[in-house]
DNA sequence: GTCTATATAATGATAGAC
DNA sequence: GTCTATCATTATATAGAC
Protein backbone atom coordinates (compact mmCIF):
# COMPACT_ATOMS: atom_id res chain seq x y z
CA UNK A 1 0.00 0.00 0.00
CA UNK A 2 1.20 3.59 -1.07
CA UNK A 3 0.53 6.46 1.09
CA UNK A 4 1.13 9.62 -0.36
CA UNK A 5 2.87 11.75 2.53
CA UNK A 6 3.89 8.89 5.12
CA UNK A 7 7.61 10.43 5.13
CA UNK A 8 8.62 12.91 7.23
CA UNK A 9 9.02 15.26 4.16
CA UNK A 10 7.50 18.40 2.98
CA UNK A 11 4.95 16.69 1.04
CA UNK A 12 4.79 19.68 -0.90
CA UNK A 13 5.99 18.24 -4.00
CA UNK A 14 4.11 14.87 -4.87
CA UNK A 15 0.78 16.51 -4.31
CA UNK A 16 -1.80 17.51 -7.00
CA UNK A 17 -2.11 21.45 -7.34
CA UNK A 18 -5.53 21.48 -5.70
CA UNK A 19 -4.32 19.30 -2.74
CA UNK A 20 -1.20 22.54 -2.46
CA UNK A 21 -3.74 24.81 -2.71
CA UNK A 22 -5.64 23.02 0.06
CA UNK A 23 -3.18 22.62 2.15
CA UNK A 24 -1.94 26.48 1.49
CA UNK A 25 -5.43 27.83 2.62
CA UNK A 26 -5.36 26.05 5.66
CA UNK A 27 -1.92 27.15 6.94
CA UNK A 28 -2.96 31.07 5.61
CA UNK A 29 -6.38 30.78 7.24
CA UNK A 30 -4.67 29.51 10.74
CA UNK A 31 -2.20 32.16 10.36
CA UNK A 32 -3.85 35.38 9.25
CA UNK A 33 -8.01 34.22 9.56
CA UNK A 34 -10.24 33.99 6.45
CA UNK A 35 -10.18 37.16 5.40
CA UNK A 36 -6.56 35.54 3.95
CA UNK A 37 -6.81 36.83 0.20
CA UNK A 38 -6.84 34.34 -2.86
CA UNK A 39 -3.38 36.37 -4.03
CA UNK A 40 -1.72 35.27 -0.11
CA UNK A 41 -2.59 31.27 -0.64
CA UNK A 42 -1.92 31.48 -4.26
CA UNK A 43 1.40 32.45 -3.57
CA UNK A 44 1.93 29.89 -0.38
CA UNK A 45 0.62 27.26 -3.10
CA UNK A 46 3.25 28.63 -6.12
CA UNK A 47 0.30 28.67 -8.21
CA UNK A 48 -1.71 31.77 -9.76
CA UNK A 49 -5.17 33.56 -7.98
CA UNK A 50 -7.39 32.83 -10.85
CA UNK A 51 -6.16 28.66 -10.68
CA UNK A 52 -8.01 28.56 -6.89
CA UNK A 53 -11.30 29.81 -8.58
CA UNK A 54 -11.14 27.54 -11.21
CA UNK A 55 -10.22 24.35 -9.14
CA UNK A 56 -12.84 25.51 -5.96
CA UNK A 57 -15.37 27.40 -7.88
CA UNK A 58 -15.88 30.13 -4.66
CA UNK A 59 -14.36 31.33 -1.44
CA UNK A 60 -17.33 29.43 0.72
CA UNK A 61 -16.52 25.88 -1.26
CA UNK A 62 -12.70 26.55 -0.58
CA UNK A 63 -13.39 26.90 2.89
CA UNK A 64 -15.91 24.22 3.66
CA UNK A 65 -12.88 21.96 1.69
CA UNK A 66 -10.57 23.18 4.46
CA UNK A 67 -13.03 22.71 7.26
CA UNK A 68 -13.26 18.99 6.01
CA UNK A 69 -9.60 18.63 5.64
CA UNK A 70 -8.89 19.95 9.30
CA UNK A 71 -11.64 17.92 11.10
CA UNK A 72 -10.35 14.91 9.50
CA UNK A 73 -6.25 15.13 10.33
CA UNK A 74 -8.14 16.17 13.78
CA UNK A 75 -9.44 12.61 14.14
CA UNK A 76 -6.17 11.47 12.99
CA UNK A 77 -4.13 12.91 15.34
CA UNK A 78 -6.08 12.42 18.10
CA UNK A 79 -7.12 8.72 17.48
CA UNK A 80 -3.29 8.16 16.81
CA UNK A 81 -2.82 10.24 19.68
CA UNK A 82 -5.12 7.80 22.20
CA UNK A 83 -3.43 4.40 20.54
CA UNK A 84 -0.04 3.42 20.76
CA UNK A 85 2.99 5.82 19.29
CA UNK A 86 2.50 4.58 15.41
CA UNK A 87 4.71 4.75 12.21
CA UNK A 88 1.81 7.31 11.56
CA UNK A 89 1.51 9.38 14.60
CA UNK A 90 5.44 11.01 13.73
CA UNK A 91 5.00 11.93 9.98
CA UNK A 92 2.01 14.24 11.13
CA UNK A 93 3.31 15.61 15.04
CA UNK A 94 6.63 15.64 13.80
CA UNK A 95 6.03 18.48 10.85
CA UNK A 96 7.13 21.71 12.70
CA UNK A 97 3.37 23.61 13.31
CA UNK A 98 0.92 20.98 11.95
CA UNK A 99 -0.63 20.29 15.36
CA UNK A 100 -0.43 24.24 16.07
CA UNK A 101 -1.97 25.12 12.75
CA UNK A 102 -5.01 22.60 13.49
CA UNK A 103 -5.89 24.00 16.60
CA UNK A 104 -5.57 27.78 15.73
CA UNK A 105 -7.56 26.79 12.60
CA UNK A 106 -10.36 25.67 14.54
CA UNK A 107 -9.79 28.54 17.02
CA UNK A 108 -10.27 30.81 13.80
CA UNK A 109 -13.26 28.66 13.05
CA UNK A 110 -14.92 29.89 16.47
CA UNK A 111 -13.79 33.04 15.62
CA UNK A 112 -15.43 33.59 12.53
CA UNK A 113 -18.67 32.55 14.08
CA UNK A 114 -21.31 31.32 12.35
CA UNK A 115 -22.20 27.49 11.30
CA UNK A 116 -18.66 26.38 10.62
CA UNK A 117 -18.09 27.60 14.28
CA UNK A 118 -20.81 25.92 15.44
CA UNK A 119 -19.80 22.82 13.88
CA UNK A 120 -16.15 22.62 15.18
CA UNK A 121 -17.99 23.54 18.42
CA UNK A 122 -20.02 20.76 18.94
CA UNK A 123 -17.55 18.53 17.48
CA UNK A 124 -14.55 19.58 20.30
CA UNK A 125 -17.59 19.20 22.86
CA UNK A 126 -18.14 15.64 21.76
CA UNK A 127 -14.85 14.40 22.03
CA UNK A 128 -14.33 16.52 25.36
CA UNK A 129 -17.43 14.50 26.29
CA UNK A 130 -15.41 11.15 26.47
CA UNK A 131 -12.25 12.44 28.27
CA UNK A 132 -15.14 13.69 31.16
CA UNK A 133 -16.76 10.72 31.32
CA UNK A 134 -13.39 8.58 31.59
CA UNK A 135 -12.01 11.37 34.32
CA UNK A 136 -15.81 10.03 36.38
CA UNK A 137 -15.26 7.05 35.81
CA UNK A 138 -11.56 6.44 37.54
CA UNK A 139 -12.68 8.81 39.74
CA UNK A 140 -10.43 11.63 38.81
CA UNK A 141 -12.91 13.93 38.49
CA UNK A 142 -15.94 14.38 40.43
CA UNK A 143 -19.10 13.37 39.44
CA UNK A 144 -21.73 16.40 38.01
CA UNK A 145 -25.50 16.72 39.43
CA UNK A 146 -25.81 17.80 35.31
CA UNK A 147 -22.95 16.22 33.04
CA UNK A 148 -24.24 17.71 30.06
CA UNK A 149 -24.50 21.40 31.11
CA UNK A 150 -20.83 20.92 33.25
CA UNK A 151 -19.27 19.55 29.96
CA UNK A 152 -20.65 22.32 27.63
CA UNK A 153 -19.88 25.18 29.83
CA UNK A 154 -15.91 24.12 30.73
CA UNK A 155 -15.96 23.65 27.37
CA UNK A 156 -17.07 27.18 26.93
CA UNK A 157 -14.47 28.58 29.49
CA UNK A 158 -11.47 26.45 28.51
CA UNK A 159 -11.82 27.07 24.54
CA UNK A 160 -12.68 30.88 25.17
CA UNK A 161 -9.84 31.60 27.40
CA UNK A 162 -7.51 30.23 24.48
CA UNK A 163 -9.29 32.48 22.22
CA UNK A 164 -9.38 35.60 24.26
CA UNK A 165 -5.33 34.91 25.00
CA UNK A 166 -4.72 34.38 20.92
CA UNK A 167 -6.73 37.38 20.08
CA UNK A 168 -4.98 39.60 22.38
CA UNK A 169 -1.59 38.07 21.99
CA UNK A 170 0.35 40.69 20.07
CA UNK A 171 1.28 38.99 16.14
CA UNK A 172 1.56 35.62 16.92
CA UNK A 173 2.16 32.48 14.82
CA UNK A 174 0.07 29.54 15.63
CA UNK A 175 3.48 27.27 16.47
CA UNK A 176 4.01 30.33 18.76
CA UNK A 177 1.02 30.28 20.63
CA UNK A 178 0.45 26.70 21.21
CA UNK A 179 4.07 26.58 22.16
CA UNK A 180 3.09 28.85 24.96
CA UNK A 181 0.47 27.34 25.92
CA UNK A 182 1.89 23.93 26.26
CA UNK A 183 4.33 25.58 28.33
CA UNK A 184 1.73 27.00 30.91
CA UNK A 185 2.07 30.57 29.61
CA UNK A 186 1.67 33.83 32.20
CA UNK A 187 1.71 31.17 35.17
CA UNK A 188 -1.45 29.84 34.59
CA UNK A 189 -1.32 26.44 36.33
CA UNK A 190 -1.48 27.29 39.38
CA UNK A 191 -4.59 29.59 39.15
CA UNK A 192 -6.17 26.54 36.88
CA UNK A 193 -5.06 23.97 39.79
CA UNK A 194 -6.60 25.94 42.48
CA UNK A 195 -9.56 26.63 40.42
CA UNK A 196 -10.13 23.26 39.57
CA UNK A 197 -9.19 21.31 42.76
CA UNK A 198 -10.70 23.81 45.36
CA UNK A 199 -13.13 26.47 43.40
CA UNK A 200 -13.23 30.16 44.67
CA UNK A 201 -16.23 30.51 46.70
CA UNK A 202 -15.45 30.11 50.12
CA UNK A 203 -18.41 28.72 51.67
CA UNK A 204 -21.28 25.64 50.25
CA UNK A 205 -24.07 27.80 50.69
CA UNK A 206 -24.91 29.27 47.13
CA UNK A 207 -24.32 26.16 45.87
CA UNK A 208 -26.97 24.08 48.16
CA UNK A 209 -29.41 27.00 47.85
CA UNK A 210 -29.44 26.50 44.39
CA UNK A 211 -29.27 22.57 44.72
CA UNK A 212 -32.67 22.73 46.52
CA UNK A 213 -34.20 25.61 44.79
CA UNK A 214 -33.90 23.09 41.72
CA UNK A 215 -35.14 20.55 43.40
CA UNK A 216 -38.13 22.17 44.60
CA UNK A 217 -38.98 23.03 41.03
CA UNK A 218 -38.49 19.49 39.50
CA UNK A 219 -41.12 17.93 42.16
CA UNK A 220 -43.42 21.24 41.53
CA UNK A 221 -43.03 19.95 38.11
CA UNK A 222 -43.96 16.71 38.79
CA UNK A 223 -46.77 17.25 41.04
CA UNK A 224 -48.58 19.16 38.22
CA UNK A 225 -48.62 16.53 35.40
CA UNK B 1 -27.07 73.54 34.03
CA UNK B 2 -28.79 72.07 31.19
CA UNK B 3 -27.63 68.04 30.61
CA UNK B 4 -27.98 67.42 26.92
CA UNK B 5 -29.52 63.64 27.18
CA UNK B 6 -30.73 63.41 30.99
CA UNK B 7 -34.19 63.06 29.76
CA UNK B 8 -35.45 59.18 29.08
CA UNK B 9 -35.85 60.07 25.48
CA UNK B 10 -34.09 59.27 22.47
CA UNK B 11 -31.52 61.64 22.47
CA UNK B 12 -31.34 61.81 18.96
CA UNK B 13 -32.81 65.13 18.04
CA UNK B 14 -30.61 67.57 20.22
CA UNK B 15 -27.23 66.03 19.28
CA UNK B 16 -25.02 67.66 16.37
CA UNK B 17 -24.19 65.51 13.51
CA UNK B 18 -20.89 64.37 14.95
CA UNK B 19 -22.22 62.43 17.75
CA UNK B 20 -25.30 61.25 15.92
CA UNK B 21 -22.54 59.17 13.91
CA UNK B 22 -20.64 58.32 17.09
CA UNK B 23 -23.13 56.73 18.59
CA UNK B 24 -24.73 55.40 15.37
CA UNK B 25 -21.04 53.53 14.60
CA UNK B 26 -20.81 52.28 18.43
CA UNK B 27 -24.21 50.62 17.60
CA UNK B 28 -23.13 49.44 14.16
CA UNK B 29 -19.81 48.08 15.77
CA UNK B 30 -21.46 46.19 18.50
CA UNK B 31 -24.04 44.78 16.05
CA UNK B 32 -22.44 43.81 13.20
CA UNK B 33 -18.84 44.09 14.06
CA UNK B 34 -16.39 46.72 12.77
CA UNK B 35 -16.29 45.71 9.64
CA UNK B 36 -19.79 47.99 9.46
CA UNK B 37 -19.66 49.95 6.46
CA UNK B 38 -19.69 53.97 6.27
CA UNK B 39 -22.92 53.28 4.50
CA UNK B 40 -25.00 51.23 7.27
CA UNK B 41 -23.09 53.66 9.76
CA UNK B 42 -24.38 56.81 7.95
CA UNK B 43 -27.95 55.59 7.03
CA UNK B 44 -28.26 54.99 10.98
CA UNK B 45 -27.43 58.46 11.96
CA UNK B 46 -29.39 60.01 9.26
CA UNK B 47 -26.27 61.68 7.26
CA UNK B 48 -24.50 61.04 4.22
CA UNK B 49 -21.28 58.71 4.06
CA UNK B 50 -18.83 61.54 3.24
CA UNK B 51 -19.79 63.55 5.92
CA UNK B 52 -18.53 60.77 8.40
CA UNK B 53 -15.21 61.26 6.77
CA UNK B 54 -15.54 64.66 7.03
CA UNK B 55 -15.74 64.76 10.39
CA UNK B 56 -13.35 62.04 11.69
CA UNK B 57 -10.77 61.35 9.16
CA UNK B 58 -10.11 58.32 9.06
CA UNK B 59 -12.31 54.80 9.80
CA UNK B 60 -9.35 53.88 12.55
CA UNK B 61 -9.99 57.93 13.66
CA UNK B 62 -13.72 56.94 14.45
CA UNK B 63 -13.25 53.42 16.09
CA UNK B 64 -10.80 55.59 18.43
CA UNK B 65 -13.79 58.04 19.57
CA UNK B 66 -16.20 54.92 19.69
CA UNK B 67 -13.56 53.12 22.11
CA UNK B 68 -13.23 56.29 24.42
CA UNK B 69 -16.83 56.80 24.14
CA UNK B 70 -18.06 52.98 25.15
CA UNK B 71 -15.39 53.22 28.26
CA UNK B 72 -16.76 56.70 29.40
CA UNK B 73 -20.17 55.31 29.58
CA UNK B 74 -18.77 51.96 31.05
CA UNK B 75 -16.97 53.90 33.96
CA UNK B 76 -20.31 56.10 34.46
CA UNK B 77 -22.53 53.02 34.10
CA UNK B 78 -20.23 51.09 36.81
CA UNK B 79 -19.97 53.98 39.53
CA UNK B 80 -23.81 54.48 38.83
CA UNK B 81 -24.50 51.10 39.39
CA UNK B 82 -22.42 51.44 43.18
CA UNK B 83 -23.58 54.62 44.31
CA UNK B 84 -27.22 54.36 44.96
CA UNK B 85 -29.24 55.03 42.16
CA UNK B 86 -29.36 58.51 40.92
CA UNK B 87 -31.24 59.98 38.51
CA UNK B 88 -28.21 59.23 36.09
CA UNK B 89 -29.19 56.17 36.00
CA UNK B 90 -32.28 55.28 34.96
CA UNK B 91 -31.80 57.30 32.02
CA UNK B 92 -28.87 55.01 30.88
CA UNK B 93 -30.60 51.67 31.87
CA UNK B 94 -33.80 52.42 31.05
CA UNK B 95 -32.73 53.29 27.70
CA UNK B 96 -33.46 49.45 25.84
CA UNK B 97 -30.30 47.64 24.78
CA UNK B 98 -28.03 50.32 26.04
CA UNK B 99 -25.86 48.23 28.60
CA UNK B 100 -26.05 45.66 26.38
CA UNK B 101 -24.52 47.35 23.58
CA UNK B 102 -21.57 48.50 26.11
CA UNK B 103 -21.16 44.83 26.93
CA UNK B 104 -21.27 43.40 23.45
CA UNK B 105 -19.25 46.49 21.72
CA UNK B 106 -16.75 45.28 24.69
CA UNK B 107 -16.98 41.24 23.15
CA UNK B 108 -16.15 42.59 19.48
CA UNK B 109 -13.45 44.63 20.82
CA UNK B 110 -11.53 41.68 21.91
CA UNK B 111 -13.25 39.92 19.52
CA UNK B 112 -11.53 42.19 16.61
CA UNK B 113 -7.33 41.80 18.55
CA UNK B 114 -4.90 44.33 18.01
CA UNK B 115 -4.02 47.07 20.96
CA UNK B 116 -7.64 47.79 21.65
CA UNK B 117 -8.50 44.59 22.52
CA UNK B 118 -5.56 44.45 24.95
CA UNK B 119 -6.76 47.96 26.10
CA UNK B 120 -10.33 46.75 27.13
CA UNK B 121 -9.33 43.68 28.50
CA UNK B 122 -6.57 45.47 30.85
CA UNK B 123 -9.89 47.81 31.93
CA UNK B 124 -11.94 44.51 32.40
CA UNK B 125 -9.43 43.15 34.49
CA UNK B 126 -8.72 45.89 36.84
CA UNK B 127 -12.19 46.35 37.39
CA UNK B 128 -12.56 42.68 38.32
CA UNK B 129 -9.27 43.27 40.52
CA UNK B 130 -11.34 45.35 42.73
CA UNK B 131 -14.81 43.13 42.77
CA UNK B 132 -12.35 40.02 43.57
CA UNK B 133 -9.99 41.60 46.50
CA UNK B 134 -13.55 43.01 47.83
CA UNK B 135 -14.75 39.25 47.82
CA UNK B 136 -11.67 38.14 49.69
CA UNK B 137 -11.81 40.80 52.09
CA UNK B 138 -15.60 39.75 52.85
CA UNK B 139 -14.70 36.07 53.45
CA UNK B 140 -17.05 35.46 50.16
CA UNK B 141 -13.54 34.17 48.02
CA UNK B 142 -11.38 32.36 49.10
CA UNK B 143 -7.58 33.93 48.77
CA UNK B 144 -5.21 32.90 46.21
CA UNK B 145 -1.91 31.74 46.44
CA UNK B 146 -1.11 34.04 43.26
CA UNK B 147 -4.06 36.97 43.31
CA UNK B 148 -2.98 38.61 40.59
CA UNK B 149 -2.41 35.66 37.92
CA UNK B 150 -6.07 33.85 39.55
CA UNK B 151 -7.75 37.11 38.30
CA UNK B 152 -6.35 37.11 35.45
CA UNK B 153 -7.42 33.72 34.35
CA UNK B 154 -10.56 33.74 35.64
CA UNK B 155 -11.09 36.90 33.69
CA UNK B 156 -9.98 35.24 30.37
CA UNK B 157 -12.40 32.28 30.99
CA UNK B 158 -15.73 33.87 32.07
CA UNK B 159 -14.99 36.57 29.02
CA UNK B 160 -13.87 33.97 26.69
CA UNK B 161 -16.89 31.87 27.75
CA UNK B 162 -19.74 34.86 26.42
CA UNK B 163 -17.14 35.33 23.52
CA UNK B 164 -17.59 32.08 22.42
CA UNK B 165 -21.49 32.01 23.18
CA UNK B 166 -22.05 35.04 21.45
CA UNK B 167 -19.93 34.01 17.99
CA UNK B 168 -22.07 30.41 18.19
CA UNK B 169 -25.66 32.28 18.45
CA UNK B 170 -26.69 32.63 15.29
CA UNK B 171 -27.89 36.25 14.31
CA UNK B 172 -28.48 37.61 18.02
CA UNK B 173 -28.80 41.19 18.66
CA UNK B 174 -26.81 42.56 21.70
CA UNK B 175 -30.18 42.87 23.32
CA UNK B 176 -31.22 39.43 23.11
CA UNK B 177 -27.77 38.16 23.77
CA UNK B 178 -27.59 39.87 27.07
CA UNK B 179 -30.98 39.23 28.00
CA UNK B 180 -30.32 35.36 27.76
CA UNK B 181 -26.78 35.81 29.63
CA UNK B 182 -28.91 37.61 32.20
CA UNK B 183 -31.33 35.05 32.51
CA UNK B 184 -28.50 32.30 32.93
CA UNK B 185 -28.32 31.34 29.32
CA UNK B 186 -28.51 26.98 28.91
CA UNK B 187 -28.38 25.91 32.03
CA UNK B 188 -25.49 27.33 33.12
CA UNK B 189 -25.86 28.02 36.71
CA UNK B 190 -25.53 25.46 38.59
CA UNK B 191 -22.30 24.03 36.53
CA UNK B 192 -21.02 27.57 37.49
CA UNK B 193 -21.55 27.10 41.08
CA UNK B 194 -20.31 23.49 41.20
CA UNK B 195 -17.12 24.57 39.55
CA UNK B 196 -17.08 27.28 41.47
CA UNK B 197 -17.79 25.87 45.02
CA UNK B 198 -16.64 22.40 44.43
CA UNK B 199 -14.04 22.56 41.66
CA UNK B 200 -13.82 19.60 38.87
CA UNK B 201 -11.24 17.41 40.77
CA UNK B 202 -11.91 14.74 42.83
CA UNK B 203 -8.45 15.12 45.22
CA UNK B 204 -5.82 17.66 45.82
CA UNK B 205 -3.10 15.86 44.80
CA UNK B 206 -2.07 17.73 41.38
CA UNK B 207 -2.65 20.66 42.84
CA UNK B 208 -0.32 20.34 46.40
CA UNK B 209 2.09 18.86 44.42
CA UNK B 210 2.32 21.94 42.15
CA UNK B 211 2.55 23.67 45.16
CA UNK B 212 5.27 21.79 46.38
CA UNK B 213 7.37 22.26 43.72
CA UNK B 214 7.28 25.68 43.40
CA UNK B 215 8.11 26.14 47.18
CA UNK B 216 11.02 24.16 46.17
CA UNK B 217 12.35 26.12 43.47
CA UNK B 218 11.75 29.08 44.90
CA UNK B 219 13.61 28.29 47.45
CA UNK B 220 16.76 26.53 45.35
CA UNK B 221 16.21 30.58 43.48
CA UNK B 222 16.85 32.14 46.84
CA UNK B 223 19.69 29.91 47.52
CA UNK B 224 21.50 30.94 44.55
CA UNK B 225 21.24 34.57 45.26
C1' DG C 1 -4.43 22.22 -16.12
C1' DT C 2 -2.60 26.61 -15.69
C1' DC C 3 -1.92 31.29 -16.58
C1' DT C 4 -2.94 36.28 -17.87
C1' DA C 5 -6.19 39.63 -18.27
C1' DT C 6 -10.43 41.43 -17.02
C1' DA C 7 -15.14 42.01 -15.06
C1' DT C 8 -17.65 43.27 -11.10
C1' DA C 9 -18.65 44.79 -6.60
C1' DA C 10 -17.66 46.99 -2.33
C1' DT C 11 -14.99 49.77 0.57
C1' DG C 12 -12.67 54.03 2.61
C1' DA C 13 -11.29 58.45 1.28
C1' DT C 14 -11.43 62.88 -1.45
C1' DA C 15 -13.10 67.16 -4.12
C1' DG C 16 -16.00 70.51 -4.88
C1' DA C 17 -20.89 72.44 -5.04
C1' DC C 18 -24.27 74.47 -2.00
C1' DG D 1 -21.72 71.85 7.84
C1' DT D 2 -23.59 68.85 4.64
C1' DC D 3 -24.20 66.61 0.41
C1' DT D 4 -23.26 64.50 -4.28
C1' DA D 5 -20.09 62.67 -7.20
C1' DT D 6 -15.94 60.44 -7.88
C1' DC D 7 -11.40 58.17 -7.07
C1' DA D 8 -8.35 54.56 -5.74
C1' DT D 9 -7.88 50.27 -3.74
C1' DT D 10 -8.90 45.69 -2.87
C1' DA D 11 -11.41 41.52 -3.23
C1' DT D 12 -13.63 37.55 -5.62
C1' DA D 13 -14.96 35.65 -9.74
C1' DT D 14 -14.77 34.96 -14.84
C1' DA D 15 -13.06 34.49 -19.87
C1' DG D 16 -10.12 33.12 -22.92
C1' DA D 17 -5.22 32.07 -24.45
C1' DC D 18 -1.74 28.45 -24.19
Amino acid sequence: MRIADSSGMRPDADLTARARIRNAAIECFAEDGFDASFRTIAQRAGVSPGLISHHFGSKDALRAECDAEVLRKYTEVKTNAVDRPSEHLFGYLAAPGFAADLVVYMLRAIHAGGQPARDFLERIIDDARGVMAHGVQTGLVRPSRDEEARLRYLTYLTLGALLVQFLTTPGVTPEAFIASVQAGQGDQILPTLELFTEGVLADRTMLDDYVAYIQERNEGATHVR
